[in-house]
DNA sequence: CCCTAAAAGGATATAAACAGTCTTTTTGGT
DNA sequence: ACCAAAAAGACTGTTTATATCCTTTTAGGG
C-alpha cells in the first residue's frame, strides 16, 4: 500500500533532473524526458502542471524549454509529490474528520494523523539540492 | 496520495470490533458488519483474508461465527493493514531495487526507505487492544 | 439423518483511477 | 511568414477498487 504512481516518480525524476542543471539554463522537455527515461507526452502533463504552480519555469517558441521556479534548495520533495498525487492522506478522515461519524471516538484516526504527520515531516525534510546527482 | 481503501479501512473496523469483545466470544458476520457499518458480502471476504493468515479463528456451521485469532495486544494495526492491503511500499523500488537501474545513484531511494520504514514504526506500534474502544 | 445456520469460494458487474497517446492551439524567435 | 516548442484538451486501453451474487462446504441440533 501507498504506492507512488508512475506519475508521482516521473515527477520527481524530471525535476530532479533540472535541478542538477545550472539554474539560469533551459531544459528542452524532450532531452529531460529521455535523460530520465519517461514518456515524453507524459512528463509534458507533468511539468505542466509543474509550471501551473511555478514550480518550474516554462519558455515557449524556439530556444524555450523549462528551468526551476525556484533554487533547488528551497523546493522540498514534499511540495513536488503534492503537486502531482495531491496530498498526503493516509485515510479520509485525516482531511475531513466531519466525513466520519465515528471519528469522535476513534482509536485509530489519531494514529493516520501521526502518520501523516510523519511522512510529511520526511518529505518536507528533503529539497531538491540534496536530491541532484552532481551537486 | 498514500490512501487506504475502502477495503482497508473496513479491515480496521471489523477487526477493531473483534478486539472490543470478550476474547473467547464468537461474532457473527453479519452482527459485526451491521455494527461497524461495512457490506456484509464484503466484510465476508476481508475476513476470510484474515482467517487464512490467523489473525482471526473463524467457525462454520451453526453457531458459528468468528473470534480473535491472538490476543488483541499481540496483533498490532501493521500486521491488519498489510494482510489486506499488501505490504508498505512508498515506492516500487524499496520492495526491489534491482527493477530501476538508477537505484544505485539514486539520492530520492534512500528517503522511500526511510518513509517506509517510519510508517512501519507507527502502525507497528499500535495494537488492537489500544484501538478497543471499550478496554 | 435431515435441516438449518454460517462461513468459504468463485464468478460477475460497475465504476474509478492510472498510464499514456493524439491533435490542435498558442507563443516566441528568426 | 515560418518554424520550434510548450499548452491544452480530447481520447483510449488497462488495471484496480468496490462491491454483489451464487454455489459449496462445514457444523450443530432435533
Ligand atoms: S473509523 Fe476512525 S479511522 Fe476509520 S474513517 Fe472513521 S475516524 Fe477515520
Ligand atoms: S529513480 Fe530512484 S526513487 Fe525512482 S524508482 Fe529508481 S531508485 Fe527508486
Amino acid at each position: 500500500m501507498m504506492e507512488l504512481t508512475r506519475k508521482g516518480e516521473y515527477a520527481i525524476r524530471g525535476i530532479v533532473y533540472l535541478a542538477g542543471k545550472q539554474t539560469d539554463k533551459v531544459c528542452l522537455l524532450s532531452d529531460i524526458a529521455e535523460a530520465v527515461n519517461v514518456p515524453p507526452t507524459f512528463l509534458a502533463k507533468i511539468f505542466q502542471q509543474f509550471s501551473k504552480i511555478g514550480l518550474v519555469k516554462s519558455y515557449r517558441g524556439t530556444g524555450g524549454g523549462f528551468m526551476l521556479g525556484r533554487p533547488p534548495e528551497q523546493i522540498t520533495l514534499l511540495e513536488v509529490v503534492e503537486a502531482v498525487e495531491g496530498p498526503i492522506l493516509p485515510n479520509r478522515c485525516v482531511a475531513a474528520p466531519t466525513d466520519c461519524e465515528r471519528s469522535c471516538d476513534c482509536n485509530v484516526h489519531p494514529v493516520w494523523q501521526r502518520v501523516q504527520s510523519e511522512v510529511r515531516q520526511v518529505l518536507g525534510g528533503v529539497s531538491l539540492k540534496d536530491l541532484a546527482i552532481c551537486k
